[in-house]
DNA sequence: CCTATGACCGTGA
DNA sequence: CTCACGGCCATAG
């Protein structure tokens, strides 16, 4: 395990791709880890998709917007720390409505 | 090539 | 509805 030596969004290969898509979710609007792993040909790859926003660091996670990127059903997947709160107040702040502690998908899910 | 880890997901109990 | 399991993928040693 370990984390990514660097993960910058001039990073090569498979996070560079998660990153672009990502920044092209737009403001309001969220898609899912599957969602974005989809859109780069690896329909499984959710999991990698994780993988490559966690190792977002300070000082380039202003460039890509990870916060719009959720679990399957609206679900906030962060678990520790102020991710969590941190991914709910930014995306309320770009009018985002949460219903039962979830994303309104219908509302704001990007479509396929 | 091996195993271990994780911001996942689908399925079945 | 929730929970546990297994499978997937990329990356670190």
């Amino acid at each position: 395990m370990g984390a990514p030596r660097q993960a910058i969004p001039g990073a090569a290969g498979f996070f560079a791709r998660v990153y672009a898509a990502v920044r092209s979710i737009p403001r309001g609007h969220v898609a899912t880890y599957g969602q974005v792993a989809l859109w780069l040909g690896a329909p499984r790859g959710a999991r990698a998709v994780g993988w490559a926003l966690r190792a977002l660091r300070p000082e380039n996670e202003a460039c890509v917007p990870w916060h719009r990127v959720v679990g399957r059903g609206g679900r906030i997947s962060l678990r520790e720390g102020a991710g969590p709160r941190l991914q709910v107040r930014r995306l309320r702040a770009e009018g985002v409505r949460f219903v039962e502690g979830r994303v309104d998908l219908g509302r704001h899910g990007v479509r396929a």
